[in-house]
DNA sequence: TTGCCATATCGTATATCGACGATAGACAAT
DNA sequence: ATTGTCTATCGTCGATATACGATATGGCAA
């Protein structure tokens, strides 16, 4: 379809510095967390919340219990999201810093 | 370990608005693209690039170029990158206006 | 202790990812 | 037309994601 003219691409040619591999991985890992739509609405949520105990998040969830328990777990290892035990229950909030360190790194691409 | 005496956590507990779904699957799209490190280094060699033949990318990556294409093609898919054919080669080059989106779904986060 | 509740983990099935080599298709040059 | 180059696609493999129900764990209350 789109037919362009030699030259009319590729503006700059000299030599490129990689990109720093641990700078991508970090940034695939956060990404990574954000990568399915349940898990996005996990964050949405604590983030209007503040924070929730993790039967609340299931009962906002189409999926069962052990389904919303494997979410937080990747969103635990990302470091997105911390939970803490408080009682019987475990209260789920999210982590300020990594999500500012997200934004940044979104925002500086 | 931490342990929150009650009510310490979840200080908001009103009615809250499910987050709107389409949204939350539009934000896990454009995260997904980029939830893989080599994904997020074509990304960044095309931002500083501004445009880039295929082969370009190949030689910048410890990949097979059947890889490479694998990878263009899900951010060809995500919207995140556009693909120009320039004569025999194609040009690849960041869309503008779905990087801007991502940076905002980010940001409003 | 016993039982109850909330959460995590296990086990399993299916689907998708991510990698590669091989091959097909498009275009330029001869 | 033939050849060579560049890119996309196919086929395949192992690894991992995603979902669920069933079960284990941990804390609180009686």
């Amino acid at each position: 379809m789109v037919k362009a003219k030699s030259q009319t691409c590729c503006t700059t040619s000299e030599k490129l510095a990689l990109p720093d591999v641990a700078w991508a991985e970090d940034l695939a890992k956060l990404t990574w967390a954000l990568a399915h739509p349940a898990r996005v609405r996990i964050v949405r949520l604590l983030l209007n919340r503040e924070s929730c105990v993790c039967g609340e998040i299931v009962e906002e969830m189409p999926l069962a219990q052990s389904t919303v328990s494997q979410h937080l777990k990747i969103l635990k290892e990302s470091g997105l999201v911390k939970g803490e035990i408080d009682g019987p229950r475990v209260c789920y909030c999210i982590n300020a810093d990594a999500m500012a360190k997200l934004k940044k790194l979104i925002a500086d691409l």
